[in-house]
DNA sequence: GCCGTTTTCGGCCCGACTGTTTTCAGTCG
């Protein structure tokens, strides 16, 4: 069995969270945690690093002993150490940690005293009222607990990103408008642009005496008030989308913005810094002994910190601390410097609106050109298009182009990638486009160097420019097929072709740490809507989003390019 | 378990809220 990342993540996951039941040292426990987000994130295979005899040690938080664990899971699909916490603790207990207000202490009371090792067994005992009798708990814990564990097994999931903005927005307007608010900002990883949102923390600056929090309670659409303090409370939203809320005075409102913001390791990163520095950092800002040097900004938190601001979305702790430290933060993408769009449907094939409607949609939102790319013949049920309703569509565009000003439309076409990895329209038809977006839409299951080698051939076609949605994820709802990417992207770089990162909320494909991949490879990024119809072209800024995540800079990307240079770029290799 | 121009040992981020307590432990973010 082939070992990815995600699965030596989970394994040092569980071993933190046995650990943690153990009341093992809780370093050691951060470690194991540390390293799991480590190898999450990383972009590269850990188990062809360890093919190529790389040095895993040389990752940051990552030392010999993990390592060495690292590639005992690569080499066996197991980890003895995890193997022996299992065999002294319950099998299924690790989830209990998993019921909120349950910590690692509650859990090991429940286990010795009342042998609960189950997420049944724990709504039983709760049922049962044996709970309230243990040292420590109480009726109110006890109910507490029964709510969660039906809640859990039920199962709240993570909120895409866009879904999360439509809650917030209206959330944050209805909140501005109270008494004495100066200002207001969702943080958290909806800050960050994480393609996912598991709750939202809203920061507020206000006055005292302002009624923000009686208001608060009041929204109509909260269901329930699951805590309540003069400056924090939390709430369930009726969408089962918890809310968090913080009000602080101004002088603290950048502290407290950096510190809500997250993420929990780049405030763990940022801590440690000030301590270094003989000061220390909370959410009311920075402090020498008992005065506060900083608070009021955000840039004011850093400066006293010696660094630059830096973004919401580089704050994973992904080097982007040692980056900043040395004056070389990098520069970001944003929604203004895109120049055009190159993936974009109409009602020829699945879209919903004309060539012209999306052309002025476009124009409207400030860009000088945009790619017509519809569905080719192989993908029937979205009407894709044959060889002669692709060239009625050019002729179209051509007469279309001599009336429109401001806006040029290109000729393109997101071609089916077929499972032999030739191309879904014969070259002929993609000659006279001006670009080709090639995209996976079929056997997703092949095996990993089947569908990398599928895709290597594709990119070998010479009028191919553009892989469409790269890994064919769909957020919360489909895993992305088994990829080499780095074979990908190198291929990219000799072919002289480029990656696309889809802004449909759905995909954010590329994901961020694959864009930092793309970077460092100097393969371009296209950041495009895949927009089937006027409104979708909004979803850029989510993918403006997950470009910044992964640290792409105006100059990583394709299409912040004007139309001469694009089309240069796009004829290179030709 | 990781890490290091103060260190190979001894550190490792910090505060609010809840429920259970009579001053604080546990959990959470």
């Amino acid at each position: 069995m082939p070992i990815h990342n995600a699965d030596i993540a989970a394994i040092f996951t569980e071993m933190a969270d046995l650990l943690e039941i153990q009341q093992a040292n809780p370093f050691r426990i951060r470690a194991y945690r540390n390293a799991a987000r480590i190898v999450g994130e990383l972009g590269r295979e850990v188990r062809a690093m360890v093919e190529r005899r790389e040095d895993l040690a040389e990752l940051p938080g990552i030392g010999d002993d993990l390592a060495a664990k690292m590639r005992e899971i690569v080499a066996s699909g197991k980890c003895r150490a995890l193997e022996r916490l299992k065999s002294e603790l319950p099998p299924a207990i690790s989830e209990l940690l998993h019921v909120p207000g349950l910590g690692p202490k509650r859990v090991r009371t429940l286990w010795h005293e009342l042998e609960v090792q189950t997420l049944e067994q724990l709504a039983r005992a709760a049922r049962d009222g044996r709970i309230r009798a243990l040292p420590g708990f109480g009726v109110k814990t006890e109910a507490n607990i029964l709510q969660s564990v039906e809640a859990h097994l039920s199962k709240a999931r993570r909120l895409k990103l866009a879904t999360a903005a439509q809650y917030a927005e209206s959330l944050v307007a209805w909140l501005a408008s109270a008494r004495g608010v100066a200002r207001i900002e969702v943080a958290g990883s909806f800050r960050r642009a994480r393609d996912t949102v598991g709750d939202l923390d809203i920061l507020i600056a206000a006055e005292t005496g302002s009624d923000v929090m009686a208001r608060f309670v009041a929204y109509d659409e909260v269901a329930q008030l699951l805590s309540q303090g003069p400056t924090r409370a939390s709430a369930m939203l009726r969408s089962c989308l918890q809310v968090d809320l913080r009000v602080v005075e101004e002088a603290a409102y950048g502290a407290a913005l950096c510190y809500f913001t997250g993420s929990k390791a780049h405030n763990i990163a940022l801590r440690r810094l000030a301590q270094e520095r003989g000061l220390k950092l909370n959410e009311y800002g920075v402090f020498r002994g008992r005065s506060r040097i900083a608070g009021d900004s955000e840039e004011s938190v850093y400066r006293a910190l010696g660094l630059p601001w830096i973004a919401p979305e580089l704050r994973e702790d992904r080097g982007e601390i040692a980056a900043a430290r040395a004056g070389r933060p990098p520069q970001l993408v944003q929604l203004t410097d895109l120049r055009g769009d190159l993936h974009a449907h109409t009602k020829a094939s699945d879209g919903h609106h004309t060539l012209e409607e999306m052309a002025l949609a476009a124009k409207a939102l400030g860009l000088s050109y945009l790619a017509i790319t519809e569905h080719s013949r192989r993908l029937a049920i979205a009407r894709g298009l044959d060889p002669r309703r692709l060239a009625e569509q050019c002729e179209e565009i051509d007469r279309l182009n001599e009336t429109l000003s401001g806006i040029v439309l290109l000729k393109g076409i997101e071609v089916d990638i077929l499972e032999d990895g030739s191309l879904d329209l014969p070259d002929a038809a993609l000659a006279r486009l001006d670009l080709v977006v090639g995209a996976v839409h079929s056997r997703f299951d092949l095996p990993r160097r089947k569908q990398t080698e599928r895709i290597l051939r594709a990119m070998d076609n010479r009028h191919f420019t553009l892989l469409a949605h790269p890994t064919g994820r769909l957020i919360e709802s489909r895993p992305p097929y088994d990829v080499d990417m780095l074979r990908l992207v190198r291929h990219a770089k000799t072919r002289g072709c480029y990656l696309e990162l889809n802004a449909h909320p759905d995909r954010l494909d590329l994901p961020d740490s694959y864009c930092l991949m793309a970077k460092e490879e100097g393969v371009l990024v296209a950041i495009n809507s895949d927009a089937h119809s006027r409104e979708d072209f909004a979803n850029l800024r989510f993918g403006i989003g997950q470009a910044r995540r992964g640290w792409l800079a105006p100059a990583d990307v394709l299409n912040t390019r004007p139309l001469a240079e694009l089309r240069r770029l796009i004829a290179m290799r030709r």
